[in-house]
DNA sequence: TGTACATCAGTGAACGCGCGTTCACTGATGTAC
DNA sequence: TGTACATCAGTGAACGCGCGTTCACTGATGTAC
């Protein structure tokens, strides 16, 4: 088998067709923050991505399947941020200012992402929602192994580990939520959701410890 | 003017014209619990509502018009939870267990409601969801009212009272998102949901507690 | 009480529109020799 | 390198469908005398 050595050649067609598909994602997630995923239609998003709809079909199913395509690209999003700030060492030393300036910083940079999970939670198209909320039950344990790791954290029950998960999951989405109504250029208002992530983490912090010293 | 000894007829015909109108609103809110509100067509709401689609327009101008009407229709069960919850005396004596208590039994007994606010707030029809946000800031400061007058909160900064209102909210909203999402007649599920919202509430307060007295 | 007229909630036909999907096609890219 | 054929991403016409909205209407309910 001449296995050694293949060409690899970079086919132009596959290429072109990729950057397509990518034009089609970008599309319809550009329009979704406008009007929610479920209510466009597989002739804007062709229409958006400078195709005609007819050729949508070379790459997608449906717009059920694109629906839950752009879930997995958001979540790639939400786990890159999470794998980023471990290599951060301030997230050792102080877990809840460094997780507040990364949530917001990387919710801001990656608006659409965040704001599709967070739009299309509740009340979307059944098979997406469906997804997401999935992924976010997922990512909850995910995060609880992370967590779990940290100091002050390391010694407590797996059950308690995966209940402060779950209410910074929470808190994640709900400052997405605000990230995302935020309108751009007020650095002002970033600082002040900022601010409250760092409190109501805080917040969740102070309420486990006094929990686990008097019951 | 013959003011005086009105008939009060309790003409049919209004009385009929209501009956319609709730039937539409009851279909409206049936449907939408299904696909969501903005997914849901002006002549499905009809046909739901057992009339023809021409005759939507004898009760409301538009699908929007229907929308905004069901925000307040909700926001008004909301508001009445809290000035029932007001006249319960546990409330004064243990409000986290009293509030987890009414939180889930009410949100049961009016899931179609909770549901639309909790499902509709984000990425629905743009101006259902603005009213949404709008109606939850403005329930946010009524709450803090409500909160500053409890024991063991009466003497905390304003600030702090409305921060902690916001959290409960919050709060609020997440677990009637559980709620709705629990399948009928899983009691053991509403047990559990019922715990977290208390220890959440518990965490909160406790949080709080702690920043007043150290910081 | 009875009659003649007014009101108006609900009807049914009709319209133009954007939708998802099918199909046969085109022409640039890729492959074999 | 040049030629002949294969592949396949994107095209454009066509379809049937449910949609929101208009309009003139019907007939039960309400009102005046």
């Amino acid at each position: 088998m001449t296995v050694i050595s293949e060409p690899v050649p970079t086919p132009m067609r596959q290429a072109q067709k990729e950057r397509t598909r990518e034009a089609i994602l970008a599309a319809a997630l550009r329009l979704s923050q406008e009007q929610g995923f479920a209510q466009i239609s597989l002739r804007q998003v062709a229409r958006e991505a400078g195709i005609v709809p007819t050729a949508f079909y070379r790459h997608f199913a449906d717009m059920e399947q694109l629906g839950l395509t752009l879930v997995e690209h958001s979540f790639a999003t939400l786990r890159k941020m999470i794998r980023d700030s471990q290599r951060d060492p301030q997230v050792f030393t102080n877990i809840i200012d460094a997780s507040a300036d990364i949530l917001v910083g990387v919710v801001k940079e990656h608006k659409a992402h965040f704001g599709f999970i967070a739009r299309e939670r509740f009340g979307g198209q059944v098979s997406v929602s469906k997804a997401i909320r999935h992924e976010l039950d997922l990512f909850v344990s995910e995060l609880a192994v992370v967590l779990a790791r940290l100091p002050n954290i390391e010694n407590w029950s797996s059950e308690d580990v995966q209940m402060v998960s779950r209410l910074f999951v929470r808190n994640m989405v709900s400052n997405a939520e605000e990230v995302i109504e935020m309108p751009d250029n007020r650095p002002d208002l970033e600082e002040e959701i900022k601010e409250g992530a760092r409190r109501q983490m805080r917040l969740i912090v102070l309420g486990f410890r006094d929990w686990n010293s008097d019951s």
